[in-house]
DNA sequence: CGCCTCGTTCGCCTGTGGCGAACGCCGGAG
DNA sequence: CTCCGGCGTTCGCCACAGGCGAACGAGGCG
């Protein structure tokens, strides 16, 4: 199934133009700058419709202008992405734990939800060794399958493990899981051992190790994110990795069990 | 009408419904979860009104009903933050810079822009040792005249520095310099020595050095953002900050000057 | 139980916002 | 050089959608 494509987004009737602003910013996640033209056609909408929406998103700060009429992502957005972030109680609850488990570990460690079928890191604490590629744009999102996070969160959460299965498994590098049946078969390794472990899937050269954080949601226990500990391949030995996931293992439950008992 | 009443910040007639929409994040800055009664009374449209938009929004993912009626914002704009940042030309062309900027001076390393009478920190390059501090919500911003990044940027900059002087100097610690007449005395200093210190001043046991990342703007030269390094002041000794700023210059250097190159 | 405030829903009327067309500008092709 | 096709912006118009006020059901409190 191809899916929704782009465009008839705001087509529902109801508050049209704050659809449309809305929908506008979708746009602006596969083109970095857009102008009129291109937003009316990505929404259908008329041309004299799209400049004037995106002229006043610009007066409000919401985009920004670039010059020749183009618009981009304004930093305000990134100001209220900040302020989404720091009042999910996940993330709150999650700080005080991951730092001191970095320390202990001395690695990257960070922290993922589930996204459709892939995996959103909404923080890094990051170890003794930096890669720059932890900076970069790429570093946010990771498919589901073919990081030690999404299935450690897929295992405990059929809803991902439905997305994944359904969006297919694309290959990353040559050590990517891309049969279903045998990514059938690690989560169900994965549920039994309690972490899951990746090495040179998602990205070559680095390993990583993550541990589900479970809470009860109407009365199923379900996998709401996952704590990961990313390392140089060499660093990561088999023989270590059993330490660093028992450590993930416990942050991620005390993050679970302050979640349940905060609300 | 346009009919400026007391308090009328969407009214302006133009996209009206759009400018709630936006107003209504600005809502949220204050408050971590509103309900439609109260964003009515802060924008001053009806209460049906506020509703409805809260609904839509939330319909698009860019707030989250969080029970009982309540709204907060959502982690879709999270997303659409990162996405700000990430195409920022400041930005992509900082992680190169930083991230061996890091290496070389092993502390926290953070990339800085003025916001305002304040700064606000785009990313952070993390050293050896981590304070959880630098993962809260008070991370993010930092009152201009008390950070080192913001004495580094006012010195190059004066919409900035009228901004501070405007603003107030506010006490933070009992080391914050609160004359503005020292505060421009200092300035002067940063001018003269091409970097800026605070010790304690915006946190007690954090002392910290700045750079300016400065560009050709309209003919003058201005600085846009800074570069700072971050250590205990234990760590931040006298004998090492003129080698730590020379570091931290020499890449804000860098920075100013590819940016000129690539725009 | 009465009173207040909350969030949501319903009709109505009008003002506003989406549409199409026209305008001015630029770059590339002929 | 001119022409052409694309761009972003502006204008005018008409219908409809959206803001308003009132009404409704649900708590919370004294």
């Amino acid at each position: 199934m191809a899916s929704d494509g782009p465009r008839a987004d705001p087509a529902d009737g109801r508050l049209r133009s704050v659809s449309i602003a809305l929908a506008v910013l979708r746009c602006f996640a596969t083109a970095p700058e857009l102008g009129p033209s291109a937003v009316a056609r990505e929404l259908g909408v008329a041309k004299s419709t799209a400049s004037r929406t995106l002229a006043v998103m610009a007066d409000r700060g919401v985009l920004e202008r670039c010059g020749g009429g183009r618009y981009r992502l304004g930093l305000l957005l990134f100001e209220y992405g900040q302020m989404a972030l720091n009042r999910l109680r996940l993330y709150e609850v999650s700080v005080p734990v991951l730092g001191p488990l970095r320390d202990r570990v001395r690695e990257l460690v960070q922290l993922g939800i589930p996204m459709g079928a892939e995996v959103l890191f909404l923080d890094r604490f990051e170890g003794h060794t930096l890669d720059p590629r932890f900076h970069g744009p790429e570093w946010r999102r990771l498919p589901a399958h073919s990081s030690s996070t999404g299935r450690a969160i897929a295992a405990f959460n059929p809803a991902l493990a439905d997305a994944v299965f359904a969006a297919g498994l694309r290959r990353r590098t040559r050590y990517t899981v891309v049969d279903p049946r045998r990514l059938a078969q690690i989560l169900d390794e994965v549920r039994e051992r309690g972490y899951a472990f990746t090495d040179e899937e998602a990205e070559e050269g680095f390993a990583s190790v993550a541990a589900p954080v479970v809470v009860e949601l109407g009365g199923r226990k379900r996998a709401i994110a996952a704590v990961s500990v990313v390392g140089p391949s060499s660093r990561m030995r088999r023989d270590r990795i059993a330490s660093v996931a028992a450590h993930a293992r416990e942050a991620a439950r005390v993050i679970g069990v302050r979640l349940a008992a905060s609300g």
